[in-house]
RNA sequence: GGAGAGAUGGCCGAGUGGUCGAAGGCGCACGCCUGGAAAGUGUGUAUACGCCAAAAGCGUAUCAUGGGUUCGAAUCCCAUUCUCUCCGCCA
């Protein structure tokens, strides 16, 4: 959620940021402006009512002291009078506070000044990429062959226990997820992140926190009798560890790293690209967080891009990373970057990370704040990013490295696996 | 699932109808003391919104949440949520 006040003082900044995401706000802007101007009249003439009730209450009270109860009826009745005044324009004050927050809510990231105008993901910046690509086998197979080929991912058993999208890993298959994860979580310790295991599922004010509510209800699993979601990515228990909280200024940067099952119903998205392990209900996910000082959030989102280039470098996959286009950005993101992974076999990019600036987005709606020099109040900025996803890590692993011999695995993920072939 | 107890500021904890945003302590910040530190000591230390050009200041709200009683509620009543203890079940 944008700050009010930001709207307030940059309208016409807001409105030509938001037409990078292809958005014309300047109506609702409009709206918000003008709703905001009769809130805070309403807030002014609601407070001089209940001030003048606190101040006839507190006369009734030194009256009745002094024994003249007589004196006190008609000072009650104005009490009375104001407080059913003070009831109506609280309840005015109320509708427009919604009004003004159902608005407000509906209205996306203001996008970093540098990224580029674009409606599809054809419109996205490569602004870098890196490896060899891979030469085949005439033979070669995609991913989802191999995996049934060593017996490592079965496809057909999730589809029987629960339905599609939800693989059994067994055997190599079972211990290379093993490896992956951990070769994740000690490569982000080592870069100064500190490991947590979050809850797997929220509630509603955690997901509305992140921004995952109310934008993307019907995206998530929900537990109906407990009212609880099944998160989609660590990022909203971690994030929302700060929810309402206001951090030490000498705590930045704060760095969070965790493993995650992440669940999601991918509603809308049946039958493109879901081949294998393209496309899954339930995956396995390493992320990593930020809270930063505003000034200091494009840095540290550099950093984190860098520290997510060294991780596919060491696991020797040829990458390139994408600047985001408006229309390609997430409802909250002001700048990401994504980051591909080349799987030789389907010939492919695949998506493998999201490195995103959400700069106060997430913390407008979460409250959280640090102090400044000054002692004054802010809001953090927040980012995250996948370090890694894995299933297209495995797909792309499996299909690059397929030889007449095996799958030859990275030597930096062969001391974790045990196994520097998997036959 | 059954029975009971409880929810107050960063933390502990007092407060059962009237200047209570809330005693006291701890913690934290700054100062004094010290060669330096500890101890000691002094001062300060919630958030949101509104008024004001802004600061100062003032006003309003907030003692889990929502409603109610009352001229007046942290304090009384109702509902909800959550936490804890015991019993049951259980990895």
């Amino acid at each position: 959620m944008l700050e009010l006040s930001y709207i307030r003082e940059n309208t016409f900044e807001v409105a030509q940021r938001l037409a990078i995401k292809n958005i014309d706000a300047t109506e609702m802007l409009q709206q918000i402006i003008g709703l905001d101007t009769r809130r805070r009249e309403a807030q002014t003439e609601l407070d001089n009512s209940l001030a003048e009730a606190n101040i006839i209450s507190r006369e009734v009270g030194n009256l009745m002291k002094a024994g003249k109860a007589s004196d006190a009826s008609e000072l009650k009745n104005r009490v009375a009078e104001l407080k059913l005044q003070a009831k109506e324009l609280s309840e005015n004050l109320d509708r427009l506070v919604n009004e003004q927050n159902n608005l407000l809510v509906t209205l996306p990231n203001v996008p970093h000044i540098s990224v580029p105008k674009g409606k599809t993901p054809e419109d996205n910046q490569i602004v870098h990429s890196e490896g060899e690509m891979p030469v085949l086998q005439p033979d070669a197979v995609p991913h989802w062959e191999l995996a049934t080929k060593y017996d490592i991912i079965d496809f057909e058993l999730g589809n029987k226990v629960t339905g599609a999208g939800f693989p059994f890993y067994k055997g190599k298959g079972a211990r290379l997820q093993r490896a992956l994860i951990n070769f994740f979580l000690d490569n982000a310790i080592a870069a100064g992140y500190l490991e947590i295991q979050p809850p797997l599922l929220v509630n509603e004010a955690s997901g509305y926190g992140t921004g995952q509510l109310p934008d993307k209800d019907g995206q998530m699993y929900f537990c109906q009798v407990d009212k609880l979601y099944l998160i989609p990515t660590a990022e909203v228990p971690i994030t929302n560890i700060y929810r309402d909280e206001i951090v030490k200024a000498t705590a930045f940067p704060i760095k969070n790293v965790a493993y995650s099952n992440c669940f999601r119903r991918e509603a809308g998205s049946y039958g493109k690209d879901v081949r294998g392990l393209n496309r899954l209900h339930q995956f396995d996910k390493v992320e990593i967080v930020q809270i930063q000082h505003p000034d200091h959030s494009y840095e540290t989102l550099e950093e984190m891009r860098e520290y997510v280039s060294t991780l596919l470098r060491k696991l020797e996959l040829p990458f390139r990373v994408l600047k985001l286009c408006g229309g390609d950005m997430s409802f909250t993101s002001s700048l990401t970057y994504d980051f591909e992974v080349y799987s030789a076999a389907q010939q492919k990019w695949l998506e493998v990370s999201s490195v995103s600036n959400f700069e106060s987005f997430q913390a407008n709606r979460m409250k959280l704040r640090y102090k400044d020099e000054f002692g004054k109040t802010r809001l953090c900025h927040t980012l995250n990013g996948s370090a890694l996803a894995l299933p297209r890590i495995v797909a792309s692993l499996l299909e690059n490295n397929q030889t007449s011999d095996g799958i030859r695995i990275p030597a930096a993920l062969a001391t974790y696996t045990g196994f520097d072939l998997l036959t």
